[in-house]
DNA sequence: ATCCCTATTGGCCTCACGGGCGATATCTTG
DNA sequence: CAAGATATCGCCCGTGAGGCCAATAGGGAT
């Protein structure tokens, strides 16, 4: 099993090293400091699993993770996250990810999670899983495409005039959006739907 | 030398101790997963360093950092954090940090900043020292402690007058103060003061 | 083909927000 | 002691924000 690790904390690819360094049928390959380097590591490098963080600078894992499916159908890639956020699972597997596992999973779990994904199947995390399906919980995560160009530019603190011009519509209709986002993530002010956009990850 | 690790990512905490494996003078003691359990364990086991994440669940490394040095005054607290916002290393040394590292250092700049704490000085990582003295950059991170407290509530949707009401104070000193954030945080509405406040650490 | 749901678009109305400007008491710091 | 930062409170005023209601287009379900 070929694998290549991005990541830009040399502390954590380290730690994944030691990690894996026992198991003979997985070969690090490479590793990637950021999403960059990732893609230009895979033009003449070709792995099996990537090992993908959320988090980087410049191009973040979430931004390589569609590219690399596109350019290399054979690769899996296996989210590596810091946050159970639903917003931040969902997302991820709505990319196209095949695996999701925390940083703060163990040596055995990690690697269940790469021989579940090598073997062609898929693997969510137990905790993450749970939350993801947590009935009760908001479902915050699943604001259409338009609102969440809204919360974005909301989060730069643009008012509803200034967003509108920049998408091209009239604030009345920016109102609608914000006013639906409001229900969505049951909040009641911009600037609380800022917070938790920011919190669960949906933003930035 | 006696470490504590202390970090919620399995992962990290292994790469810790896969980096400092080889260095004769150096041994971890011990490792905890968040700040209740490394104060639990300092309490049966001494430390000289502590090496200490910001972001742990529950009770957070800023958190217990205070705590440590007013308990065990002999032990330095070096701090392990992904974020180089001047906000953080602030609190982070004006709380009593010996040293504040960041997770994408590698293993010669993590060594000597131990070295540097074990012999009574301290140590500030230098991409992290040089963001510091950034002076044309906004003082961000420099709020007063009431000012905080609106930032805070106000992250969480509350107005004017539910701040008030929380605070005990009139609106217009509430007022007051959110005006004096802006000015600080360099914004001009109370959702983009807390996207800054957020993205910088301030709060949350 | 019809019905439903969601996304997207819009107008009207009231109140809270934020700008401007001023004031007082405390506490640190030079 | 003077100077500056912190924390407190006030009034005015214009506009942006959020609540209420409504319409159109497209994707699925039966």
């Amino acid at each position: 099993m070929r694998l290549i690790i991005a990541d830009d904390h040399s502390v954590v690819r380290d730690g994944l090293r030691w990690m894996l360094s026992d198991r003979e049928e997985i070969d690090i390959v490479a590793e990637a400091e950021d999403g960059a380097q990732l893609l230009e590591l895979l033009a003449t490098q070709s792995a099996d699993i990537v090992l993908l963080d959320v988090r980087m600078p410049g191009v973040s894992g979430l931004d390589a993770l569609p590219e690399i499916l596109n350019r290399y159908p054979e690769t899996k890639v296996v989210i590596l996250s810091m946050h159970d956020e639903p917003a931040y699972v969902r997302r991820a597997l709505s990319l196209g990810a095949a695996g999701y596992v925390l940083k703060s999973s163990g040596r055995s779990e990690l690697i269940r999670a790469l021989e579940e994904v090598a073997r062609g199947g898929t693997y969510v995390q137990g905790e993450v899983a749970a939350q993801l399906a947590e009935p009760g919980a908001v479902r915050v995560g699943e604001l259409s495409p338009r609102e969440l160009d809204v919360l974005v530019l909301m989060a730069r603190g643009m008012e509803n005039k200034q967003v509108a011009r920049a998408l091209g519509i009239s604030e009345a209709t920016v109102k609608t959006h914000i006013k639906s986002i409001f229900e969505r993530l049951g909040v009641r002010s911009r600037a609380e739907a800022v917070a938790v956009g920011l919190r669960t990850g949906l933003i930035e």
